[in-house]
DNA sequence: TGAGTATACTTCGTGATACGATGTATACCG
DNA sequence: CGGTATACATCGTATCACGAAGTATACTCA
């Protein structure tokens, strides 16, 4: 998928893996490939943003002697999920917009 | 709209914009302004853009005493918009992903 | 006549951001 | 003991949208 579509996609999509049941870095990389791949350096720092905004929360837990960092999603998390909701019909609009054919040359 | 959700759009709404009909800088942002507000700024670099990568063509013409820099699509701007509408079928995936609600707590 | 507004294109600087490369560390398998 | 999977972190780079500011013409209205 080009880069630029991914761009508005990512933060959500990270936030609706997270949305039913908390999760890590690594489990959210692996369960978003199949529908939209991303590498871990750009999870990482999409979790950090999300957490700047106070979208999800940190735990850290320890599990069989490595560290893991499991996110949970907030009220404003699933606000913004909302909101992408609302913004998908902008988006229909638009992929009407360019689908259009065009019969003003009638 | 979320900007980075914009980002995937611009081009391709700038390229259905001239799809049917050659326009103009000016013309492209009023009529794109109802579907997607865009800047000057913004559009003239992602002009320059398509241009460098042969999706349009430039011509300029005198009209009333002002230059104005026609743009025409090319076999590339067609196929771009092509691109976009099979895009979009991965798009669907990712929003039935965000949107479904999880049912594995019965 | 002169100020304001619409038309029309251009350049510059900035901030946001995706991602490859690289590093650290543990566990398991052969 | 080397390779692979797991797990997180940082750095540098390239792309890009956009506000700000500039240039220039034409029309309107007082």
């Amino acid at each position: 998928m080009d880069i630029q579509l991914k761009r508005g996609l990512l933060d959500v999509c990270v936030l609706a893996a997270i949305k039913n049941e908390d999760s890590y870095g690594y489990k959210i990389i692996k369960d978003l490939q199949p529908c939209l791949a991303l590498s871990e350096s750009t999870l990482y720092t999409i979790l950090k943003r999300l957490e700047a905004a106070n979208m999800l929360t940190v735990r850290t837990v320890e599990h069989g002697g490595r560290l893991r960092k499991y996110y949970h999603i907030t009220a404003a998390g699933l606000s913004r999920i909302e909101e992408f909701k609302a913004e998908w019909q902008e988006m229909l609009d638009i992929y009407q917009f360019v689908t259009k054919e065009d019969a003003s040359h009638d």
